[in-house]
Formats: C-alpha cells, sequence, structure tokens
DNA sequence: TATGAATGAGTATTCATTCAT
DNA sequence: TATGAATGAATACTCATTCAT
C-alpha cells in the first residue's frame, strides 16, 4: 500500500530539513572538515539517504547557505523606511547585527559563510547568491550613509570607502565573536563605539594626520 | 669527491627556504586543503624530498608561522618609546598594519594566520607562540590606550573592550585585503578613519543611543 | 528496501570472518611484511573495505592472535583432572602439541605468534594476553612434572629448567613444521622421543658428564 | 696523488668489514626493518658509499649470513676425530652449541639466520649456502649417533629422526635464548638433559605409549 | 673513493560516492 | 523510500636506490 504522494511530499520536505540543521551543526562543529557520515550520524539517518536528497556534499553546503543569508539580512528592506533620522536607523542596522553576533544560530551561519568565501570549490551560483545578498546589506547601509551625510549626522567622505570600512569592522567581530563566544559576551562590544567610524571629527584628532 | 660541506649547507638551506616558500603561497592558495605533493611540485622537487626536510605536514606549517607572526610584529616595543603623543604613535600602529595590508606577504602571513586559528588540529607549542605574539600586540595597542586616555586624546571607556574591538576591526580589514586585494587597494582604507573608533565624541553622536 | 538488519549482521560477520580468513594465510605466506592490500586482494574485496571493518593492519593481527590463541591452549585444564599417571598426562598434553604440529592451521597460528614476538610494535595488550596464554600452557606442564617427581615417573631437578628446555624444544619442533612440512611428516615426530627430556636416567649416561 | 692500489685495497676491505659489522650490529637491533640509512649510520660512512661496497641491501644481508655460518659451525669436523666414545663427542657437541648461545654474537649470528629463513626473498644462492652449512652439522650429529648405537650409548632408532628433533630442540634453545637472554642464563640449559633424548630407556618409560 | 641530496615506487589510511537489496 | 556494504581515488609518509659533485 503506497503512501499518498502528499505523505511522501511531506516526509520528503523534514528529511531535507532534518539534514540541513544536521549539516548546519556538524559544520560548526567540525568546520570543513565534517564529513557526510558525520551529518547521516547526527540526522539518525542512513548514509545513502543524504544522497537522496542532494546530489553532493557541495550541494548539502550550498543549500544551507542559501538558507541561512536571508536569516541574516531579513528585515534591512524596513529599516530604509523607518521612521528616525538616518543615524538613527544606522544604530540598529549596526547595533541589530552585532547583538546578532552573541546569537548561536547567526554564529553558525557566519562561520559557513566564512567556509564558504574561502573555500575555492564553491560553485559560481552559490557564490553568487551570497555576494548578492551581502550587496544588498551594503547598499542599504550606502543609502543610510548618505542620507546621513545630508544632514551632517554622518562624517563626510567617500560612502564605499565607509560602507568598506564598516563591514570589514563588523566581519572582524563576528570572527571575534567565533574564535571565542565567551570573551565576545564579555565584552559586549557596543554598537555605539562602532558607530564612531561615522562620526563627524572635531578638531583634537586632526593631529593624527599622517605626516 | 664528496661535495664540501659547506656545499651541502649551502643547498640544505636554499631548498629549506624554497620549500618554505612554496608552501607559503601554496597554502595561501589553497589554504589547509593544500597537500605536501602541491608544495613538492610548486617547488619542484620530488614529493619525497620535502620529506628529508621537514618530518611532516604539520611542521612545514608550524615552521611558516614561525616565520612569519615575527615579521607582523616587529618594531612593536619601538612605537611605545617613540616621541609624539599617545594618539599619534597608535596612529603610526595602526597604519603601519593597515598599510601592510596591501602588501602580499603580509595577507599571505595572515592568511596563515586565520587557517591556524582555525585548524583544530594545531600543535599546542604554534598555537601559544601565536597566541603569544598576537597578545603583545593588543598590550602594546592597550598601553597607547591608556595613556591616551589619560591626556584626552583617547575617547573615555574600558581600553579592553576598544582594544578587542579595534583588533576586530583590523581583522576585518585583513580579510577584505584577502578576499579581494584589488578592490582593497581602490578603497585605501584610510587609518585616520579607523582612528575614530578612539576619538572622543562630542554632542552630536549622542542621539545614537540605544533607545 | 533496505536489507534487513539480520541480513547486514551476516554479511558483516561472513566478511569479518573472510579477512581474518585471509590474513591468516597471507600473515603465515608473507609474515609482517603482509600488506593490507595483500589481505584485500585474498579476500577479494576491496581496499578500502578492509578498513571498515578494522581500524588497521594492527587491529587485523591483533584479532587474529586472540582468535588463535585460544585454540592452541584450549583443553590444557582438563589435562591436569584427567585419570592417569602425571606421566601419562604428559605423554598427552606433548603428544597433542606435535600431532597439532602436522596441521596447517596450527602451524599458522604459531606463525603468527613468532611474528608476533618478534614484533617490536606489538601493542602491550596483545602482547600480555599471548604471554598469559602461554603460562598458562606450561604451568599446566610444571604442575605434571612436579607430580611426576614425587612418584618418580620423572626425572629429578629443577621443574622451571624442565619446563623451560621442553617448551623451547617443541618451538624448535613447531618452526620446523613451519618450515619444511613435508618433511615434518616424513620424520613424525614422536612424542615418546621428546618425552625422553623427563626420563630419570639409569647409569650408563653418567659418562656424559661435563669434565 | 692517487693512493697506491695496495693502500686502495686495504681500505676497501677495511670499510667491507665495517660495514659487515655494523649490518650485524643494527640487523639484531631491529631485525629485517633495519633500514639502509640505519647500517651507513652505526658505520659512521655516508649512505652512498654503502652501494660501492654491496649491491644492495639484499647483498649485504647475504655477505653478513656467509660470513656468519662458517662460524657457528667451525670445529665440526675435529669432532668426529677426537677421541672419546661417540657419545662423549655427541655431549661435546650439544654442549659447545648449548653454551655459545650464552653469547652475543652466536645469538645475533643465529637471529640473522632466523630472519633469513623466514624471508621469502631471499636469493636462491644463499638459502643454499645456509642449507649446505646446516647439513654439515646435522651430518656430523647424524655420525655420531650411529657410532653412538653401535656402542648401545645412543638409544636405538632411525638417526635421521633423532637428528630432527635434536636439531628443533637447539633451535628453539636458540630463539627462547634470543628473546629473553637474561632468562635463558638463569636456567643454564644444561646440555646433559638435552642429551637424555638420545638416553637408551629403561623400562618404566614404556607406560608412555601411545594407545 | 666518498658524500648526501634527490628520486620514485610502495604502503597505510580516509572518505565521497555508488549500488545491491 | 531507506540502508549500509562496497568501491576507488586521493593523500601522507617511508625507504631503497641513483646521481651530481
Amino acid at each position: 500500500m503506497p503512501r499518498t504522494p502528499e505523505a511522501n511530499q511531506r516526509i520528503r520536505e523534514a528529511q531535507r530539513a532534518r539534514i540541513l540543521e544536521s549539516a548546519r551543526i556538524v559544520f560548526a562543529r567540525k568546520g570543513m572538515e565534517a564529513t557526510i557520515a558525520d551529518i547521516a550520524t547526527e540526522a539518525q539517518i542512513s548514509l545513502g539517504l543524504a544522497y537522496r536528497y542532494f546530489a553532493d556534499k557541495e550541494a548539502i553546503f550550498a543549500e544551507l547557505i542559501k538558507q541561512m543569508v536571508p536569516e541574516a539580512s531579513e528585515g534591512l528592506q524596513s529599516l530604509l523606511e523607518m521612521p528616525g533620522t538616518p543615524g538613527e536607523r544606522l544604530y540598529e542596522l549596526i547595533s541589530g547585527i552585532v547583538g546578532a553576533r552573541g546569537k548561536r544560530q547567526a554564529l553558525e551561519a557566519h562561520q559557513l559563510l566564512n567556509h564558504a568565501l574561502d573555500a575555492d570549490a564553491m560553485p559560481e551560483k552559490t557564490r553568487e547568491l551570497l555576494s548578492r545578498r551581502y550587496q544588498s546589506l551594503l547598499e542599504t547601509m550606502r543609502q543610510l550613509i548618505v542620507e546621513g551625510q545630508a544632514t551632517g549626522e554622518i562624517v563626510r567622505g567617500d560612502p564605499d570607502q565607509l560602507v568598506a570600512i564598516m563591514s570589514a569592522c563588523l566581519d572582524g567581530l563576528t570572527r571575534w565573536a567565533l574564535r571565542d563566544p565567551e570573551q565576545f559576551r564579555t565584552y559586549v562590544p557596543d554598537a555605539r563605539i562602532i558607530m564612531r567610524l561615522f562620526q563627524p571629527s572635531r578638531t583634537e584628532m586632526s593631529n593624527f594626520e599622517a605626516p
């Protein structure tokens, strides 16, 4: 007596989700060394079954990323339309990102992205996807910066450069959180401090001019 | 007639250097996946020969790190005794680090360090060495911050937190430089911008307060 | 439809036995030089599969020994409680051992034990096991000797020395059987002859005294 | 200024002897795992030089055996012509062999022979040589046995069988001495005990008959 | 004659992937 | 759909042997 197609469909989806969840855990624990066998064991399914759901290891990895990135960037659009000064909204953005760094899921997601960006063997499609998501975050940030510069709230200068530096800084914070979550939580990186990168300088810092 | 011991010595040193140089290139290109065979190929020697010079893959890696880290941290002490205000000297430090990011060698070194910190299988000794070097950089920075806070040049607040955030930021910049050196050089990250993280705020940024 | 767990269990056991049997043959033929590849070839399985059943070469070897040694020493206890004079029972023991030397399996087992005792790289556990089994054989022999000396059936003298010499002799016979089974079977070493080592001397051998 | 041919000749011979001596030591220490590099190191010569004196590892091994076997069997002939009863001379032979077992050199020699007999890769010539030397020992023994049987000093029975069993016993004693020289020396195997293998039995051992 | 650097073929071991059931 | 046994292609590492000096 065959299962109904609907039941099959449900089973497939559940299994697929389960494999991905296990992969997330295992990749976070073992890094790229993680084995298909590890994932299958974690998911409590057979080794072979994983291959009925994903063509190969790469595919699991790619799907995992596809799922994670949206989580990381969702709600971006809303920031542009929120009330408040550009600076305030930028603060929201930054502090949201920094705050998320304390959370396991977000860290695992970022860990994965790091691996993904390092791996030479990343399929072009995944790489593009990643890139596109990331770009949208940067564009949101850029737009807020431009607006903030107009109001004088944000320091003058090439917005792209500001975006680049800020994103580098956020990236570094994430790596920190990944490497030593304990310490990270102790120092609770304060979004206000990070925002200083955008802060119009007055006078006394002028003596930092390069010679 | 045998080679003179001196000639042999020269050969050994040259080959050793060559292997390390090749390893540097290959590790930077492929990360920890890099194969001894890759290194041997790059060095244009036979696979077996690599083992006459290094006990195993780990040994090559460890030696590489040992060689690279000093380069990255040398001159640290001098900064503490240089003339100039603490802020000026901090600027020197930061701008030195950021400036080095444009250079291939320094980037490869950092790539290696990243791999090293990720790798679970890092021998304790190497890990410690790394850690110690890094600590000395952070301590230098911390001392300059404390001095700068005394003179009012540097923003008030927990120096450890400031150090942590700055180092995260520098780390992020390095990763950026590694990922896309082209773009990195285009935006020439300006040490003055980064120094803003330490800049005493005035008044107008106060509206970034968290709700 | 998956195989039933029982079927899998059967397969695993069969393969395991097959690998061990092949290892037995190959080790006997080639000694410790034997290769995992040799074993896999003999067992007509892939090289990799051997590793699903045994962690490494050492493990195969150890298991083989564990299996073989009991065969060699079983029935020892019963000898102590059998009826008959101590000399008769000793004769049973010796002739049992010598008789077994004509059989392929027993010879291969002994070959293995020899290799095992030679090999420096023998895991302590296996070595101990071997040692313990062997000791129990020797102790049985010793006890029978002591009893036989009490009845005058066995020559006087240090029982330990008698045990040592007899076991050396049996070892030598085994090596002979291994080296040239053909010849061994031709000369059918007679347990009665070997028993002479225990025979109380009368008078005429006294002229063999060392000067 | 070239050396005289005679000087060269002397050097060659000295080196050759040195290599062989080192090989003896190293083989005894490490067994067949011993490396050409080990031998060269022990002989304090370069790795390459060994190959100017011996075609390959096998050749060193074979030569070593060629040298050692005569040492082990020399003086055999003289035994046949010595005064004394056959039994006495047999005793001399056996006790000479057993006595030698306490000496390092003889043990190393035997160790080597064991390896040689095990090794599949022994060249036919070496194997033959070994065999021939060994045969001459056995023949000497056989002759003495036959003589002794004529005088009634030695037990009746197939002389070849007696030889075989005795040689097996001696082989076993040697292995014992090799495995645990300490213990061996403690129990000082007594040639008189071993000679019992040849002792004409009286009456009481008759109950050892196989059923 | 002497040296030791260099080579290359061989061996153990791991893991993604396939396949019979 | 589900299982896990089986495969084979890496990859690290060793060592006898050759060769330039």
